[in-house]
DNA sequence: AAGTGGTCTAGACCACGCT
DNA sequence: GCGTGGTCTAGACCACTTC
């Protein structure tokens, strides 16, 4: 790999991650790691830039960069994550069912509610997620067929954003988000065991290439006993 | 004001959410912005990572930097914002009742639930938040007394976090967040105008200051139809 | 006063897109 | 090939913490 600051950071973050470096230490200072590390000064600051970000670490001017405790922030199911990438680092024994796939063009109700532009041809795809056993996410996908060619049942069974990622080439870049919980519908009622629940977490996302196009508005229901979302912030 | 990124910064975002420049439309290169702003190409380039960040602008490498829509991100009900700042911001008519305001030692329990050590001295704090006249919101914080001194209750009338910042001249951090839906408890039914509805959103958040201390642990309950949260994220 | 991080510079070379 | 953003450098000066 080329990027010399992001080799420093993955270095330093595992160190953090494997307990190396004890939380609530100070790092080396910016020009002992740059001696350290065989580089400037602003490419350590480009990679202590990156832990910061991270969470990893906290900057204090004049003193140093003190090492936080990661281990409650480890879990990533903030920002922008698949499904099977979320089940597998959760460990759990996921499933997913294509309950719906089919053509969609896109009139005018549809286009207030995806964001896509009116005419714009789409996969329309319905999937339970099963997670140990129990049916608990109603994910309701429009996706671009112009910008996401050769979809079928099998990938989505698998998942969409590898193929997009590894078999186009695509990159995903960014996405905006909105969580709110709401009635459940017949169809939820009929696809999620609901068990009682008079309640379902809804997220609604519009996702994005790099290249700024939308490709992907998303309806993540979810079983409110079973949704759980965890963020880091800073204070801007 | 000293630092010229922000400058640059501030100038730019203030040009796209005026309109003055279009979303879609490519931002001048960052060698014509060097030479506009009478800078080098770095603080450009430190301007530019802020917009980015800030989800002003997408950047492709050989192209350019793209003006996003920010108009659907101008939401950020995300991150780490005050009660107050985020009725001011939304135009609602907003009031908080403080229901309790009592000093607390942390003991075994507490301090599980709160990350606080053993023995530290609390306020302990309840308010209820009402929206257009409901009761809504009940946040029942945690704060050192240690690194909060002079608290009472009129301050939680107003705003906790304006008087840490204001007052006490601290620097308010980051924030470890956890979202989950929970059956209401009797405080909650008894506090809030649940009508009829059978969960309440949860929002645990333990807030740090700049030297990485925790001074407050929060927990936010809402009444499911009034939650919303909106999220900008970039896939790493 | 010494040591730390924060800002800024001027210049170099590379990787990518476009035509 | 030209223009764009991405990386990296070596050095300067400033702001802050600590002793």
């Amino acid at each position: 790999m080329n990027n010399k600051f992001i080799r420093i950071y993955e270095d330093i973050a595992g160190r953090i991650r494997s307990g190396d470096i004890e939380a609530g230490s100070l790092l080396q200072s910016e020009l002992d790691l740059s001696e350290r590390y065989q580089t400037s000064r602003e490419t350590i600051r480009k990679a202590l830039k990156m832990l910061y970000e991270e969470g990893y670490i906290q900057k204090i001017q004049g003193k140093g960069s003190i090492v936080l405790d990661i281990r409650k922030i480890d879990f990533p199911v903030s920002g922008l994550i698949s499904f099977k990438e979320l089940a597998q680092k959760m460990g759990h024994r996921a499933q997913t069912v294509v309950k719906l796939f089919e053509e969609q063009v896109v009139d005018q109700t549809l286009s207030q509610k995806t964001s896509f532009g009116l005419n714009e041809q789409l996969w329309q795809i319905n999937r339970v997620r099963k997670v140990d056993g129990e049916h608990v996410i109603l994910d309701k996908d429009y996706i671009s067929q112009r910008l996401i060619p050769g979809l079928n049942r099998e990938i989505c069974q698998d998942s969409i954003y590898e193929y997009v990622e590894q078999k186009l080439g695509l990159s995903i870049s960014y996405a905006k988000k909105e969580i709110l919980v709401e009635e459940p519908t017949d169809e939820d009622r009929h696809l999620l065991d609901l068990e009682g629940f008079h309640n379902v977490v809804v997220v609604r996302s519009q996702v994005y290439l790099e290249d700024t196009s939308q490709f992907q508005y998303t309806e993540s229901r979810h079983r409110p006993d079973k949704f759980i979302f965890v963020d880091f912030a800073r204070r801007k």
